[in-house]
DNA sequence: AATATCACG
DNA sequence: ACGTACGTGATATTT
């Protein structure tokens, strides 16, 4: 039986200092909890002990200070972001069910000693992991050392045994004390004896081993096998024989502290999920919730583990068995999980008959008569990331109707600030079940085949769904988002499964021809940037390059980042003027990010069919909006003139044509429209230009008089105004001065009252809820706005002020996808949407049909929302991207 | 795996 | 006095 003891502070102290610097986005310090648990998690992993424990020290002071005060004199004080991190460490150790001993008056290295003897004593073998080499007294046939070393963010453990430290000292552990005996240690305020230094103390303790022995002999001494010691270092011995044994009493550990401890109580335990899940993400260590296999705790009351019961499964492979399951599916929604491959389906059957599971196989000659039975409209179907199974079927040539229930969209509407929706953990949270996943070693289904595990895998699954559906329905509903689920939600689902397998076409040869131009750009601004700095290196690196413009041509530094000097585009365009080689970065980086990015990545995705099928993603953005991802196709260039052409590679194929519709300000009509603003609104149904009537307003101007200078201003105000405006980020971004841009927001206020008053309101009602909403529903919790951290609660308010505006926009554009879909569907016109970029949608058609689908698409989004201002589209026709804009 | 940068709305 | 605009995703470099 084997018992690990950490020694915590030593190894706390290793990780503070060895582990770069690591905060919670509150500020709280954690990189001593981090670095402890990484060492940690290897010790077990190395050792597997039996029984684990750690011991602290106690601030107070010990029983040594007793006895000389010189001792740890020199020992630093905690540093307070360390001192700030004990406790925490504390509650994760309990949350582990890993004991602590801590004992007033006694130093962690006699815990350490005590409980090493207590274990030789019960026939244990101890391992003592601690950094501190005082420890290596320790080491004896029972008892090893694991020695922590921290250097280059590299931690090594040594395991010093016996042998490994008679190897390296030429003598026995024990004779560790007489050592420091000898040579003291200043780190620890021994004293040991005046002019004799490591080398010396080494020799005469290899020779004798014990100081009493040496004393006992003096002065017939040797400093080695053939060398009698000198006159000059007997009488140093002489005179420092009390020296030497006060520091030998200092040095020795003490094994007989007065704990309480038997190893066998130190039994390694399983880990409290719920309060270690709580520890972990309140100290946002994800990663390490994967490691540990945390999930969410379950979500209160109401959550009863659901009973295991037997599932009577029944396999759909005959014409009798998919009379009966046509039969079954239609009396009760049913919940469907397919496997990765879409080779297997499992249905769980709700309603009376929850406890049966048909299982669907592709080697089956019913496989497309059940799921052709399955798609009809009238078969109620539940899934998670059903947007996916659609798209899937759809892929196959089915055309899905009738989905009534999606977990994951569910938990995100609940949610969306999560980082995931998985269905284990949705499960777990929110119904206290524990999934079958197969893989574990807890014998659930060992003895099965894999085929067998992973059917059980998809019926537990089916089964979650099918409770999730239960569970979340009365939240959604309690909540205010019922509507926003089943009428905006679940709708969509089959419009982006369409958008996402029609793809954009792209002009493959055309984009690779652009790759290589830039290839060509790019290598020759490399070498005109390399003459101009006078040195090669790497553009790419914002570490060499900060070398270069800041060390090497002493140009001027602007903000800071966490590693040196920032030299993003912002800080770079000021710098523009005082060397050459400042601009031909700047496009440089241009050039490489089209290249990298755009040119050689979208290259890469494009399918047999030379188009690119992106993914949305429907549970990511805490405001509701969609992403793309693989690629992302919300992100092509069109600011700058380069960038635009990588917008004339997305083409509509021979015939057909691309129509380009995205509203006008939809943001800011929003926001006049729930602030109520009169001057604002008023602007809008005269039909102004916002920013041009903003300038006007607020400088007291007429409309025609404002500059362009004045405009680009106001326009910088009102998203700002968005987002939550600072005066500080104003006069960033506009270049004037703090004093300046306060003033300005000032006025801005006191002439648009409505939407000062607006700004003030949705903060209190989201700090009265908990939570920011849009008109439509959609949610945002807002914890934020109880911290007392400033940073933090300023925060939550910027986003109070937002939230509602950009989800309100994301929610109209969500309708308006669902009706252009539709209406495209109906009118019989050949056109499909292929994309969404927040308030911009891009269509294909046949090209007779341009002018019919122009218009049908600005009908149905302008038609998407009533606002009391108009809402207004642009939309046109081209053969690209670019042209349709 | 984290960071810096930059593309978009 | 605090720190500094909202929401995303991909790439290259560095740890």
């Amino acid at each position: 039986m084997k018992l690990v003891v950490l020694d915590g502070n030593s190894i706390v102290n290793r990780a503070f200092f060895g582990v770069r610097d690591l905060r919670t986005s509150d500020g709280t310090p954690t990189n001593a909890v981090f670095g402890f648990l990484n060492i940690l998690r290897r010790i077990v992993g190395e050792e597997s002990p039996d029984a684990l424990c750690v011991t602290f020290d106690l601030p107070e002071p010990t029983f040594r200070h007793l006895r000389y005060d010189g001792y740890k004199a020199t020992r630093h004080k905690m540093p307070e972001e360390l001192a700030a991190q004990m406790p925490i460490l504390k509650d994760t150790l309990d949350a582990m069910n890993i004991p602590r001993y801590e004992l007033a008056g006694w130093e962690a290295d006699d815990l350490l000693g005590t409980i090493a003897q207590k274990c030789a004593a019960s026939g244990w073998e101890c391992v003592v992991c601690t950094g501190d080499r005082d420890s290596l007294q320790l080491v004896s046939d029972a008892t090893t050392v694991d020695l922590i070393t921290t250097g280059r963010g590299q931690t090594n453990t040594k395991r010093v045994t016996p042998e490994v430290f008679r190897a390296e000292y030429g003598f026995d552990p024990i004779h560790m004390i007489d050592l420091k005996a000898l040579m003291g240690d200043a780190s620890d305020n021994i004293p040991g004896v005046r002019g004799v230094g490591e080398k010396t103390a080494m020799g005469l303790v290899q020779l004798y081993g014990d100081v009493e022995k040496l004393y006992g002999l003096l002065p017939d001494i040797c400093q080695a096998p053939d060398k009698p010691a000198t006159p000059a270092l007997i009488k140093k011995l002489e005179e420092g024989r009390e020296m030497a044994a006060l520091s030998r009493d200092l040095a020795t550990i003490r094994c007989d502290a007065p704990l309480d401890f038997s190893p066998e109580e130190n039994r390694v335990k399983p880990v409290d999920n719920d309060r270690l899940y709580e520890i972990f993400t309140r100290l946002e260590f994800r990663k390490l919730i994967e490691t540990y296999k945390l999930t969410p705790p379950a979500d209160g009351e109401e959550a009863e583990p659901m009973v295991e019961a037997e599932c009577v499964t029944v396999e759909v492979a005959d014409e009798a068995a998919l009379a009966e399951f046509s039969q079954a599916i239609r009396k009760a929604p049913v919940s469907l999980r397919f496997s990765e491959g879409m080779d297997i389906c499992c249905v769980d059957l709700g309603g009376e008959e929850s406890f049966v599971g048909y299982i669907l196989r592709e080697s089956r000659p019913t496989w497309r008569a059940a799921l052709k039975a399955l798609c009809a409209p009238e078969v109620k179907k539940l899934g998670h990331d059903v947007k996916d199974t659609i798209r899937a079927l759809m892929d196959m040539g089915l055309e899905p109707e009738g989905w009534v229930f999606d977990s994951a969209l569910a938990a995100y509407l609940l949610d969306p600030t999560a980082s995931k929706y998985e269905l284990p953990a949705l499960c777990r949270k929110y119904c206290g079940i524990t999934l079958m996943d197969g893989a574990g070693d807890d014998g659930q289904f060992s003895l099965l085949d894999g085929e067998t595990k992973l059917i059980g895998r998809l019926l537990s699954e089916a089964a979650g769904v099918a409770c999730l559906q239960e569970r979340l329905t009365p939240k959604l509903r309690e909540k205010g988002l019922w509507t926003l689920f089943t009428d905006v939600e679940l709708p969509l689902c089959p419009v982006l499964a369409r958008m996402e397998l029609a793809g954009m076409l792209v002009d493959r040869e055309a984009l690779l021809a652009f790759g290589k131009s830039l290839t060509e750009s790019i290598d020759a601004l490399t070498k005109e940037i390399y003459a101009l700095a006078g040195v090669e290196f790497n553009i790419n690196s914002p570490k060499q390059l900060g070398e270069v413009l800041f060390e090497k041509l002493g140009l001027p530094t602007g903000k800071k980042n966490n590693r040196g000097y920032s030299t993003n585009a912002d800080v770079m365009e000021k710098l523009r003027p005082l060397h050459p080689v400042v601009g031909k970065v700047l496009e440089f980086r241009e050039l490489s990010k089209l290249k990298s990015t755009y040119a050689d990545g979208l290259a890469k995705v494009i399918a047999p069919d030379g188009r690119i099928h992106t993914n949305f993603q429907m549970t990511v953005t805490a405001t509701g909006r969609l992403s793309s991802t693989e690629p992302n196709l919300q992100n092509i260039p069109v600011r700058r003139e380069l960038g635009g052409e990588i917008r004339k590679m997305f083409v509509a194929p021979e015939g057909r044509t691309l129509v380009d519709a995205d509203y006008s300000q939809i943001e800011l009509r929003i926001l006049a429209h729930i602030s109520g603003d009169e001057h604002m609104k008023n602007a809008f149904l005269a039909g102004e230009d916002i920013h041009r009537a903003t300038a006007a307003q607020v400088l007291g101007i007429p409309p025609e008089e404002v500059t362009a200078e004045q405009r680009r201003h106001a326009k910088a105000v009102n998203f700002g105004i968005v987002y939550g405006i600072s005066a500080f980020s104003l006069s960033e971004d506009i270049g004037v001065s703090v004093v300046e841009a306060r003033e300005y927001i000032n006025t801005y206020m006191s002439t648009y009252k409505g939407v000062a008053a607006y700004m003030e309101r949705v903060i209190a009602e989201a700090k009265e809820t908990g939570a920011a909403r849009t008109v439509y529903g959609r949610l945002r919790p807002m914890p934020e706005l109880k911290a007392s951290n400033f940073t933090v609660r300023s925060f939550g308010e910027r986003v109070a002020r937002n939230m509602p505006i950009q989800g309100a926009a994301a929610d109209i554009m969500k309708i308006a996808m669902i009706n252009v879909d539709r209406a495209l569907r109906e009118s019989g016109l050949d056109a499909k949407l292929l994309l969404q970029v927040h308030d911009e949608l891009i269509a294909e058609c046949a090209e007779r049909d341009a002018a019919a689908v122009t218009e049908l698409i600005r009908r149905e989004m302008e038609g998407a929302a009533r606002l009391s201002v108009p809402l207004t589209v642009e939309a046109h026709a081209g053969r690209n991207w670019y042209e349709a804009k």
